[in-house]
RNA sequence: GCCUUGGUAGCUCAGUUGGAUAGAGCAACGGUUUUCUAAACCGUGGGUCAGGGGUUCGAAUCCCUUCCAGGGUACCA
């Protein structure tokens, strides 16, 4: 039994004998000492106070005295207002450490029996990732590796938007102004030469409406007269159709297309167990569409399209099946769902999806639960805020987009200047030095982007390079290369180190309190499908480290061998927990940098 | 209009499910290196937690309301 389990439960006990009521055990408050009282738990005694019928300085007193002849672990206490600070011995902390952070099992999870699928990154196919996207795949990724971590079996998926009006566009874009262009003949990344001609296309299109303007059409007569989106419209029906010229060249761009994503989620270091085509998936749902009818979920029209009444529920009626047939946007979704659980039978199912879609989600799983499908109350969406620049929004057709790629090569350049001007690793060799600059300018977008709380918007400034000082990435790579560094001068061996009983400072009973939080931390970061709870965690321990470390006399010097051996694993732990910690945020941590 | 999410230091962000005097980083200023990596450490200044009201021993946190910003709003995805 823990400390705070003991706590809780003495307390109980306190207040049954001493006041003779019952306390639930949820009104036990417990927390952390704040740094300038005497002591390190902490029992808030103001919800004791009803049951004491005392003063909250009288009851704490009484608790506390209760407490110390009661508990071994508690050797004293004070009271501040309604506040109880407990000191627990350090030989408790001692021990904690001896016993379960220095166990190689310390905060690995043993699997839970639970499968959930991670949805992420979906793109389309019609241009490239730009800084909207990256957020998209570290957090999935992310998420994906703290469920892991927790116990999970983890499916990440990839749903791609392959198909559709705007694959067209670029499509008909490159037949009229490509001149047969390819990624070989224009060394051009093929997401980026796709992306092209996506622009192109609007910039022809938005051509054609000012004319037809001129001519005295109104905006809306005009985009739907001009003739290139006519064509494109044709075109979609021509894939639809199958007409091979078309096929051919929509998997012609596509392979362009993929190739290049395949290289942009290489340098972000995300991967999928499975990816799904809507062009396999777009005619879906329509066997949900006449499941719903029969059950009277769904009703039609007198045109002859079908809708859900959600109304009863706070929401409005929704379109599920156009007049003439065809999908729209949920029908697809609906039957994509169907189609994800019969294939992975998994007990939960998140989709990391931008803030913009949180009405079609809570529409989506509503409809879902409605059918009665029993796996409905696994769903979450996992809505993140969008990135926005300082001119506010990025839009693609508009130029106004922070690319992907660029940005990653942009983060490597600037490790390398700033590795390069501290010199320390001049003699590393060139691949080393590639793989290091790579490591450290990728820890600092991924952490920079992963610290944020998904559900808030983030602000990204161009202008602006992102710090590598201070709450950052590589901040927490240097600590834990820093460590690195310690333990090879100290010749330390995890493996014959063993266990120290030594005195410790305050700081060091600081650290141990901070990484016996970690499995804490990864369980309920997890829950809450938020990699920035993990981050901040980590930059905490991080800093902790550079504080002990920088007020402990050199270790390898130190005299007693049960102090140097216990600071050794400490440090040692430090490492492990930030290096486990960053792997799940999907940062590698250098040995050396 | 309606629904929804945000608003915390000059800037970027935390804030442990309602607890003590609201914390970090950046930027500014000052200090620390003959000692294990100074991408570090220590210190100073900086706040109407958007405004107002309420709930209670106690509110950045819960409720109501106003303002500001983002997103959505029935046949785009």
């Amino acid at each position: 039994m823990n400390i705070e389990h003991k706590i809780i439960a003495a307390t109980v006990a306190a207040v049954k004998e001493l006041y003779q009521q019952d306390l639930p055990e949820n009104q036990v408050n417990l927390q952390d000492t704040r740094a300038e009282f005497e002591g390190q738990i902490t029992i808030v005694v103001f919800p004791v106070v009803r049951f004491s019928k005392k003063s909250p300085e009288a009851t704490a007193t009484d608790l506390g005295e209760y407490l110390v002849a009661n508990i071994e672990e508690v050797t004293a206490f004070n009271v501040v207002k309604g506040f109880l600070n407990l000191s627990i011995a350090d030989a408790y902390w001692v021990n904690l450490f001896n016993t379960d952070l220095l166990n190689p099992s310390f905060g690995v999870f043993s699997p839970n029996g639970k499968k959930v699928m991670v949805e992420y990154s979906s793109p389309n196919t019609n241009k490239p990732l730009h800084l909207g996207h990256v957020r998209n795949n570290l957090l999935g990724y992310s998420v994906a590796e703290l469920l892991k971590a927790s116990g999970y079996d983890v499916v990440k998926v990839n749903l791609v938007n392959d198909r559709g009006i705007h694959i067209c566009k670029s499509m008909l874009a490159w037949q009229k102004w490509g001149n047969g262009e390819t990624p070989e003949s224009s060394l051009m990344k093929g997401d980026h030469l796709v992306g092209k001609y996506y622009v192109i296309f609007d910039k022809e299109y938005k051509k054609e409406i000012e004319a037809l303007k001129l001519e005295g059409q109104t905006e809306e007569e005009a985009k739907k007269n001009a003739p290139l989106i006519k064509e494109a419209q044709k075109m979609l029906q021509d894939w639809e159709a199958g007409v091979p010229e078309v096929i051919e060249l929509w998997k012609t761009m596509n392979g362009w297309v993929y190739d290049g994503f395949a290289v942009s989620y290489k340098n972000l270091g995300v991967d999928f167990d499975k990816y799904y085509y809507e062009s396999n998936t777009y005619l879906l749902g329509k066997g949900t569409v006449d499941e719903g009818l029969e059950k009277g979920v769904f009703f039609k029209k007198p045109d002859g399209s079908v809708w859900i009444d959600l109304t009863a529920d706070g929401l409005d009626q929704k379109l599920v099946l156009r007049a003439d047939g065809t999908s729209v946007y949920i029908t697809q979704d609906l039957g994509t769902a169907q189609m994800k659980y019969d294939d992975f039978k998994m007990d939960e199912s998140i989709y990391v999806v931008g803030n913009e879609q949180d009405y079609h989600f809570k529409v989506l799983f509503l409809i879902l639960e409605k059918l009665g499908k029993s796996w409905a109350t696994g769903l979450h969406h996992l809505s993140y805020g969008m990135v926005d620049l300082p001119s506010g929004k990025m839009k693609s057709r508009e130029g106004t987009v922070v690319d992907a790629d660029d940005l990653v090569a942009e983060m490597i350049d600037t490790a390398k200047a700033k590795t390069e001007a501290l010199g320390k690793v001049n003699d590393f060799d060139e691949e080393e030095k590639e793989r290091l600059y790579y490591n450290i300018g990728m820890g600092a977008l991924k952490y920079f982007l992963l610290k944020v709380e998904p559900k808030k918007r983030l602000l990204f400034d161009p202008a602006e390079s992102i710090d590598f000082q201070g709450n950052t990435g590589p901040f927490i790579q240097y600590t834990h290369a820093r460590i690195k560094s310690l333990l090879l001068k100290a010749g330390y061996d995890f493996a014959h180190a063993g266990v120290a009983d030594a005195e410790i400072t305050a700081t060091e009973k600081e650290m141990i309190m901070l990484l016996a939080k970690y499995p804490n931390e990864i369980q309920s970061a997890a829950k809450t499908h938020s990699p920035a709870v993990l981050a901040n965690y980590l930059y905490e321990v991080a800093k902790m480290f550079n504080k002990f470390y920088h007020e402990t006399p050199p270790i390898i010097k130190e005299e007693n061998e049960a102090v140097k051996k216990h600071r050794l694993n400490l440090s040692f732990v430090t490492a492990e927990v930030l290096k486990r910690g960053m792997r799940i945020l999907g940062i590698a941590v250098p040995e050396r940098m």
